[in-house]
DNA sequence: AAGACGAAAGTGGTTGA
DNA sequence: TCAACAACTTTCGTCTT
């Protein structure tokens, strides 16, 4: 058994095996090797080029985002006329307009759909890993007739937000909406169809993946950050988070450890980036200085700022 | 005057009969 | 299918800095 060493596609080898979700993530391009464990060295030598190309089965890579996953075939070219006979000719022009009209139908949505896809995906910044898995979903959506009596845009919207949720890079329904024009409820609800209908597993996003984006929006020292994740951990080993919305959270942890730090934030500009209200925060806030007795630290930062 | 706080009523989604 | 329910929002009045 080969194990993969190095990325196939930028040949990086800061490769990281995740063993639950039994993927292997290139931390350099992003790109998700994913369930299986894939050898992609040769399992053949090349003693000469005419031995290599009979050996060699693949072509070109194979990539979700392009609408025909880059493997498209056309029936034949106009020079192949000239080998064929009258009989032949009909038959060539009979077989193409067939392949046409079957292309058209699914082909033509996923065309639109797939560059959609790729525009909010741009608009967000998202990883490449994060759009081609999207555009995955995406494709299996269609297939399954999933698109049928919704708007070709909602499904993009609801399949950007659950690729992001898997792969850990968490945006919120707001920003999607925002991005995509879309109502948030709309987003939602595809969202869940198609991850149930698709059987696409969902766990709970973790709220420490938020911590980073909303602190540099915020314009939070890197020190903050971290002391807000620990924030986080703590309060998930008092089974604090569960049941509450995950940003409610971050954006709690972040306002806590930014007053200890002495990096202080209204409750309204954390409100604002997190996507919650002040009063979310207010209710976070209040059980994670119950529960973890972080009074203390507070008090400690204050005296620090006055002396 | 701005920010923090908390009560009360409303919203959308889940769950269990 | 409906009602109960938890989490979150909106709104608004009061207290604190």
């Amino acid at each position: 058994m080969h194990y993969v060493k190095k990325c196939p596609e930028c040949a990086s080898i800061n490769l990281f095996w995740n063993k639950e979700k039994g993927e292997i993530v290139c931390k350099d391009c992003g790109l998700v090797i994913e369930e299986k464990m894939v050898d992609f060295d040769q399992e053949w030598r090349e003693f000469d080029s005419e031995a290599a190309a009979r050996k060699r089965r693949t072509g070109a890579p194979m990539t979700y985002t392009q609408f025909d996953q880059g493997l498209g075939t056309d029936v034949g070219k106009k020079s192949d006329l000239y080998a064929l006979g009258s009989k032949g000719k009909n038959k060539f022009f009979r077989l193409r307009k067939w392949q046409q009209r079957i292309s058209t139908a699914i082909e033509r949505n996923l065309k639109l759909a797939l560059a959609e896809l790729k525009r909010v995906s741009s608009y967000l910044k998202l990883p490449a890993s994060v759009e081609e898995e999207a555009s995955r979903i995406y494709t299996l959506a269609v297939q399954k007739g999933l698109v049928r009596g919704r708007s070709m845009e909602s499904v993009v919207a609801g399949t950007l937000y659950a690729a992001c949720r898997r792969h850990d890079v968490p945006r919120t329904l707001d920003e999607l909406s925002e991005a995509s024009n879309i109502e948030k409820k709309e987003i939602g609800r595809t969202y869940r169809f198609i991850t149930r209908e698709l059987g696409i597993t969902i766990l709970p996003s973790n709220p420490a993946d938020y911590i980073a984006r909303f602190a540099s929006a915020l314009k939070l020292s890197p020190e903050t950050q971290s002391k807000s994740v620990e924030i986080i951990e703590r309060a998930q080993k008092v089974e604090l988070t569960s049941g509450r919305g995950p940003t409610g959270i971050a954006a709690a942890g972040l306002y806590v450890a930014a007053l200890i730090n002495g990096e202080k934030r209204t409750q309204r500009e954390v409100a604002d980036v997190a996507g919650v209200t002040e009063v979310t925060i207010r209710n976070r806030y209040k059980e994670l200085l119950d529960e973890l007795g972080l009074e203390k630290e507070i008090k400690k930062s204050k005296k620090k700022i006055a002396s």
